[in-house]
DNA sequence: ATGGTTGCTTAGCAA
């Protein structure tokens, strides 16, 4: 069973992108981030001719998350609801079979130190807290998607020159530890120990030829599904040639 | 300190 994440940056930009890499790869899940398109536009036919059954949850311009799978998902949360503003639609949840599954997009945080940067730490707090309040670490549980932390220095390019950086910055990574704490493990470190492994690369300044990335993108899993993940991979063909989103597409298969 | 690129929307914002 192979679970995929991938922040498009458009879904309707990256439309053909994202048929061409479902009917080639054929997941039972792909979670999308960074749809950028209101439910009322969301490119829900292409999907289900290649298989899929959609669910979206969007806003004009900026943000939304998408769950596609091949059996019909039960749609179980959009957003934390937790009366505090979810700072746009980043947050999706749905029950694949036994699988509980969010396709999540974590705020960038703008510049460290800001009021956007303090407004991240809290919304990774905010997702523990609904984690604590709908599941439990001993259901199986996957958190796919953008996270705009590198867990760690072997995740970016030039750990020196980015050190306390927007990404790197200590207090984002022990937000991100706090989370797994709850008792979720980076499933792409299970299978993969070098550096210089990355899901995400600007577009500008040439940081996709000059491999000058970061690894933001995760699938987070519970235990009982960490113990049956067999493979973990970043699909860099995805990153290549013109067109394509500055994140490329991350997988996890489990047994 | 700033720039570089992309997408949405249409000049400026967000990433």
């Amino acid at each position: 069973m192979k679970i995929a994440s991938w922040n498009v940056n458009s879904v309707r930009a990256r439309l053909g992108r994202v048929l061409a890499w479902l009917s080639e790869e054929r997941p039972e899940v792909l979670c999308i981030q960074e749809t950028k398109v209101v439910d009322d536009a969301f490119p829900a036919e292409p999907f289900e001719e290649a298989g899929y059954v959609p669910l979206f949850f969007g806003q004009k311009t900026y943000n939304g998350v998408a769950i596609l799978s091949r059996t019909t998902p039960l749609e179980v949360s959009r957003g934390f609801g937790d009366g505090e503003d979810d700072l746009g639609a980043r947050f999706l949840v749905a029950e694949v079979g036994p699988l509980w599954v969010a396709s999540v997009y974590v705020p960038n945080g703008r510049e460290v130190g800001s009021a956007h940067f303090a407004q991240k730490l809290a919304w990774l707090g905010r997702l523990r807290a609904f984690l604590e309040r709908n599941t439990s670490p001993d259901q199986e549980v996957l958190l796919c998607g953008d996270w705009n932390v590198a867990p760690e220095d072997r995740d970016v390019w030039d750990p020196e020159a980015l050190q306390g950086q927007l990404h790197c910055h200590p207090d984002e990574r022990a937000a991100l530890q706090h989370l797994c704490g709850w008792g979720l493990v980076d499933t792409f470190r299970l299978h993969h120990e070098d550096a210089g492994l990355y899901s995400w690369w600007d577009y500008r300044r040439l940081g996709f030829p000059r491999n000058r990335g970061m690894r933001l993108d995760m699938i987070l899993a519970s235990a009982s599904l960490a113990r049956r993940c067999v493979a973990a991979e970043i699909c860099r063909e995805a990153r290549k040639g013109k067109g394509a989103s500055d994140h490329t597409v991350i997988t996890a298969t489990f047994r």
